[in-house]
DNA sequence: TACGATAACCAACACTATGTTCATTTGTGT
DNA sequence: ACACAAATGAACATAGTGTTGGTTATCGTA
């Protein structure tokens, strides 16, 4: 990325089709859109998509794939060693990094059921999970846990996913205190 | 449904299409399945798709619809009063669900991540907690119950999807009673 | 069993998007 | 200013789409 985007015309290029990419995703689901449409609307020569993609679907990746690597740096910051002490400040991080990439995050969202994206951060957080409890407890009652983690993690996911769709109006930090409650101490105090 | 699927032809059709569908779909992604090779495959003339199906999409969407519909009847038959009391047998019961569309499931967790299925499921019981949480405690918290509810559907779900990737052994009964576990003591149990 | 209905077949059709080519023009980094 | 690379525009063969009309085969029912 680094090396080839030295060229001011590839980042043009490649962001007036992200633009078009999320206006048209707005306006109808991705199967419908075609490389045809898209380059007319990005005022774009239809051959020159195909210099830097594939396709539609590897347009979609790429910007997927590129908003998770920013997504896996921002957890590697805290370190694997005190997932479980950080729990509530890496989900705040989380909340608040998807706010600062706000743009992407909505086109994300309008896709109609899970985008790679979430589906990427899930299992990359249930590794890291699975890699800690195996660390602390070793294989002990793994399977049972194994689907907790699976359960929670999905859970956050869900929470951030809806959290967008709401507009991202509540705090980060208050969000990220949220998903830690829920986490360790199940339903209890919201149900009182 | 009823009315038109008298016929034995259309029956035997949209049967051989489903079959053909699902072994494709093993062998490559959604996106990547034309409705020429389909009809190739099931030895069915090209025209013949189009008289039930608009495109691979909604012959896709036919098949979750009707799955959908079958799991909406499963809960319909728990009543709506009594869900939080018989939380684990309704899980269970989901779960046994999966286990008898075994072929159907499988085709569905095939799907990278666009499984409208579940998302489906995940809105109805949402809409469904949500409704009986208002009939029992009012508006009260309703934020933090929405994220929570948001939260533990997902997990559940979640848990139905990773327990038919790892081919459906663990017994739906105990499924059902871990479930509930998760949903109202939290990882207590689970992390002792 | 016979009959009217209709689903499936077949061939053909125009149409659209795809992916690739090549020569040309424009803009870039150093 | 220069060499290089990206973007353009036009053209091309290809493949899939969606629909047509006429024919054959199979169906449910009386």
């Amino acid at each position: 990325m680094q090396q080839r985007d030295r060229d001011r015309r590839i980042r043009k290029t490649k962001q007036l089709l992200r633009r078009s990419f999320a206006v048209l995703l707005a306006e109808k689901p991705l199967e419908d859109i075609t490389v045809k449409e898209l380059t007319e609307r990005a005022d774009i020569n239809r051959g020159t998509f195909y210099c830097h993609y594939r396709d539609i679907y590897d347009l979609k990746d790429q910007i997927e794939r590129e908003l998770y690597e920013e997504f896996v740096a921002v957890i590697d910051s805290y370190g694997v060693d005190n997932l479980r002490q950080e729990l509530r400040s890496v989900m705040a991080a989380v909340f608040s990094f998807l706010q600062r990439n706000k743009e992407f995050a909505v086109i994300i969202s309008n896709y109609k059921a899970d985008s790679l994206f979430f589906s990427w951060v899930r299992s990359e957080i249930f590794r890291r999970g699975l890699s800690e409890w195996q660390r602390i407890y070793g294989f002990r009652d793994s399977l049972q846990w194994e689907y907790y983690l699976d359960f929670v993690v999905a859970g956050c996911v869900s929470m951030l996913q809806s959290w967008i769709k709401k507009g991202m109006r509540d705090d980060p930090e208050e969000m990220g205190a949220l998903a830690e409650r829920f986490i360790l101490y199940g339903p209890g105090e919201v149900l009182g």
